[in-house]
DNA sequence: AAAATAGTGTCTATTAGACAGTATGCC
DNA sequence: GGCATACTGTCTAATAGACACTATTTT
């Protein structure tokens, strides 16, 4: 049996949510856009081929990000080329999208995650899960910090909250949070002046908290659901 | 690649959390005790099979309980027979545990989880982490409910979390949250007493909420963390 | 009567969320 | 001055957690 790996890779550029997509050459499904991925080797671990394919394919090394995984595809039937099980990875990129590099077989490039739309095999599937999956995890967890480049003001933080759950926030309910979340944010004692006025922003670099609780609760409208779950079934499988 | 699905199958008994545990007959690990499970076909979907697995190994059917997707194990040499890709699966079976059913193969039984220990292969990280995974969604879902029989007092399920979370839990606090919740219980008019006296408590159904907001804490003691992430790094994949 | 259990009522500390107000920068 | 942004302070409603209290059963 095909075990792969595939990527929702985000990262967050002029207050918008972009994912990583490549264009297919091959069949099948020729000529659409699917996720990075590819097939792991039979003595590699998964992480470790998700950040190879993740490389391979758009020049970008995961290294400095965050790289987590949040599914699994295996309906038999989902390839048309044969029985392939799918290990679905969240990376998350920090700050502007490292510039695509062209590795000559494969064109990817950014594009804004309402954009992204009829992908090629499960992949409008794996990348509404991630972002779901992401959702989520911004509430409990300090991931978002791993959007934001390495300085970064509380703004910027509070915008890569609100484009990946495409709401607004009140900044100085915000602000609070953040400053009140232990180690969450460390202050480098330098000031950013954005272009439009307004007070300096002090700069800050990522503390070791890893967990937010309480949690930051996502605004009513994106519903915070735990999945469907029926009497005999299951879930993430789809 | 060997694609096989592992079950952390746990049922409430005696206030205590109890674990399917087969006993190994063959190389590797002879002697052992390991999570049921086994390989996936290949044109099995994951759900079935693991489902399969439970029903062959210990005659459980899980149609009357949860089954549910939480981890993948893939490191390279995890099984000494070769490359295997395992998808961990949580099944939760309702009330008393169904007598086991000896199918001649294997041998299986319950046993407190408590006192599970050097299970064959990374069983001991799965089973660990399967545990952590319920203990989270019990926070967050009804999960709870389908480790109760389909007919429960307020007591069962209280004590389900106090099995799950190894704890205590206020019964005063709790009725209240479990009756304030919206279609989380239906009652069935009936009571039900207890041998050791004490007023009669009303039976439930189970209703069909299955989020549960606002959460459920677990108390201070059980610790609320989100796994840990490096920089490069993964989960749920060690 | 004593002990155990079920469930309601009440109080307090904490938190989320709304928003006024102040300070600092650009145009 | 006018406007945008940063952040602090304050108020209110909701919630978690502690616990008194009543009711109902067994022993």
């Amino acid at each position: 049996m095909n075990v792969a790996v595939d990527l929702v890779a985000l990262a967050v550029h002029r207050n918008e949510l972009n994912t990583l997509a490549v264009h297919r050459s091959r069949h099948p499904f020729t000529g659409h856009h699917a996720l990075p991925g590819g097939l792991v080797n039979d003595d590699e671990d998964l992480p470790d081929a998700a950040g190879r394919h993740l490389l391979e394919q758009t020049g970008i090394r995961p290294a400095d990000g965050h790289l987590e995984q949040f599914g699994i595809y295996a309906t038999p039937g989902r390839d048309p080329r044969g029985r392939v099980v799918s290990i679905a990875y969240l990376a998350l990129l920090p700050g502007l999208p490292t510039p695509v590099a062209d590795t000559g077989t494969t064109t990817v490039d950014w594009r804004p995650v309402r954009a992204a739309r009829r992908l090629a095999f499960d992949h409008d599937q794996i990348l509404f899960d991630g972002l779901e999956h992401l959702r989520t995890r911004l509430e409990h967890t300090t991931l978002a910090t791993t959007l934001c480049p390495p300085e970064f003001t509380i703004s910027e933080l509070r915008v890569v909250y609100e484009a990946v759950w495409a709401t607004t926030l009140d900044p100085r309910n915000f602000s609070r949070k953040a400053l009140s979340t232990p180690d969450l944010l460390r202050p480098t004692g330098s000031c950013w002046i954005g272009p439009t006025g307004g007070a300096p922003a002090g700069l800050y670099t990522r503390g070791n908290a890893k967990v937010l609780y309480p949690p930051l609760r996502r605004p009513d409208g994106s519903a915070p659901d735990a999945g469907a779950h029926a009497p005999i079934a299951e879930e993430s499988t789809r």
